[in-house]
DNA sequence: GCCTTTTGGTTGACTTTGTCAACCAATTTC
DNA sequence: GAAATTGGTTGACAAAGTCAACCAAAAGGC
């Protein structure tokens, strides 16, 4: 048996379900990189999201983060508005072609977990789930208040 | 609570882990990539290992491998010798350097480990390496024999 | 209220990881 | 023995990530 250890079996599932989805964009015509997808998913998601959220849902560096946000805008899928009550943020929003691709990015999404899964019960993919996130939890630095 | 997706905590455990272990790596003074690291504990498990080996158990692309072992070859971590049954084949062989490093890295790795599943049985851990193996298999081109 | 500190976001420059194509020599296949 | 395949290499590029420096807005402290 191939007993691999904690560390290599996050790396490479990490890289199949990366192929995985982005085999599933490509074959659906949608020509963006992963990392601009679940920033998608996440302004989908929460509530007058703004450049910190996404970056810290997100745990990802701001400047990384304002790349992707720069990208989105330019491709049409998301605009910025102006934050009511700080000057220097703004908030993002899903432009109606940015929710157009959503419902197909979703749809691909959900194919590539389908297929990840496809041996697996759903109690064990819950247990994953659980698992992995006591794991990030153990070493999220906390975000000042 | 944060009910994230299955792709969402891959690539933060991914990126949680591999944080842990660059800063582990950092306080121990060596500067090498994950990536070089995966390579070399590779080269250690793996008897009579060549490029081949490597790029086939890390799931990763020759050309990448090939770069990877060149900057362990060049750093004297590893050597390429001659496989006597394949003209065209290298077997990889740790230095000693090499070996030293790798006794550093897998304490480092295991202190990493240690703190990423310290709130985990150990039933927990291996139920997680269990799970995401079966997920890897799902998608994995079989080798050519 | 003014000065200092902190924060949200931006840009530059760079590293690391990954991918694809084309190539060459050695091996395998038929 | 010629054709196909394979092991490995190099070039060129994209994607993901990091660090530093910067600016304007907000918060904190006196």
């Amino acid at each position: 048996m191939n007993n691999m250890s904690l560390s290599e079996v996050v790396h490479q599932l990490m890289h199949s379900y990366k192929k995985q989805l982005h085999d599933g964009i490509e074959n659906e015509g949608i020509l963006l990189p992963v990392n601009h997808i679940r920033t998608l998913k996440c302004i989908e998601r929460v509530p007058e999201c703004t450049a910190r959220t996404v970056a810290q849902r997100m745990n990802q560096d701001k400047a990384q983060t304002t790349r992707v946000l720069n990208d989105l805008t330019q491709s049409g899928f998301i605009q910025k508005t102006e934050n009511p009550n700080d000057g220097r943020s703004q908030f993002l929003v899903l432009t109606k072609t940015g929710k157009q691709l959503l419902t197909k990015i979703n749809r691909v999404e959900k194919q590539a977990a389908a297929q990840l899964t496809k041996d697996l019960s759903p109690k064990e993919v819950e247990a994953f789930v659980r698992i992995a996130t006591v794991m990030i939890e153990s070493v999220r630095v906390p975000a000042a208040s």
